[in-house]
DNA sequence: TACAATCTCTACCAATCTGGTAGAGATTTA
DNA sequence: TAAATCTCTACCAGATTGGTAGAGATTGTA
């Protein structure tokens, strides 16, 4: 039941990209930097987030990549699918990349894993990087000579 | 996000001995045969179990496990946490194996993991054995010829 | 007592996954 | 044309997962 470091990161890359939403493409490097996340690991977990719609990119000098869509649009959900595969905890459960178990009118374990599915799920597919963005500010309101940080 | 195979079979194990509770100690052989698992791999898992206190086991010759206490006092997050350790997405969120992160007081991130730590801990942490044994009942009840299973 | 059945413990192993790196190629701007 | 940037394929070391092997300790029963 982890988190890969993969999606950790693509979260942060996101809210980073969020928050700098309609000011133009962000460069690799520049997210890389700020988030330290090794560069060329970043490059593949945007190039993925990019080939399943959520971001833009244009190639060349002054490149770099941009939210798709409005970050009200995007979810954590969305991401963590894109990276991770699957958000359920057992494949006959999973939208995703569902597969049958052997019994399932009498599987009972069946039952449970689709309640923690769903419990997962209505987190992560209600919030959306729009509400993330909020909180990042209200958290520096608050911690007025905090440094901006949303990393795990 | 995945169970793993040792906390689903460990599952399957403890809804077996759920529903042979006080009818005596039973042999990991048994359990092997009825659930198709792997008998020297269920013996490690059936160990574990019993070294943090869910199962009493007994030596020799008509030896075997048991339940250490009632269906009803054992929860699946109990038996999930004795075989992968964390129920947490993340370490900064895990009673079991908690691990600050660098900036906790500003990391939004966190607080989005912690709810979802809460959803599913609220799902395994009240849901018991002596449930799930209602819910094999009821499901034989209403697939009469069914075969009993509970497999994933 | 002997012995078979059973749990206990340590060690080992192959396959897969995770986290990350390397480098050549394509594209764009100045 | 050159520099900056994304794109793509390949590769790799270490950890984890799922499982096996085998010797040892304990107990019931003939």
């Amino acid at each position: 039941m982890k988190l890969s470091k993969k999606s950790d990161y693509a979260l942060r890359a996101m809210i980073y990209l969020s928050l700098n939403y309609q000011k133009g493409a962000v460069q690799i490097k520049e997210i890389s930097a700020k988030e330290r996340i090794p560069q060329k690991f970043l490059e593949n977990i945007l190039l993925t987030l990019r080939k399943v719609g959520i971001l833009n990119s244009k190639m060349g000098l002054k490149g770099g990549y941009e939210l798709a869509r409005s970050p009200d649009l995007i979810t954590l959900g969305d991401v963590i699918r894109a990276l991770d595969g699957s958000i359920a905890p057992v494949n006959c459960v999973s939208q995703m990349s569902y597969k049958p178990c052997t019994e399932e009118v009498t599987c009972v374990i069946r039952g449970v894993m689709m309640d923690v599915r769903n419990a997962i799920t209505d987190v992560l597919d209600t919030m959306t990087f729009a509400d993330m963005c909020k909180r990042v500010k209200e958290s520096l309101e608050k911690n007025e000579n905090a440094i901006l940080t949303y990393s795990i």
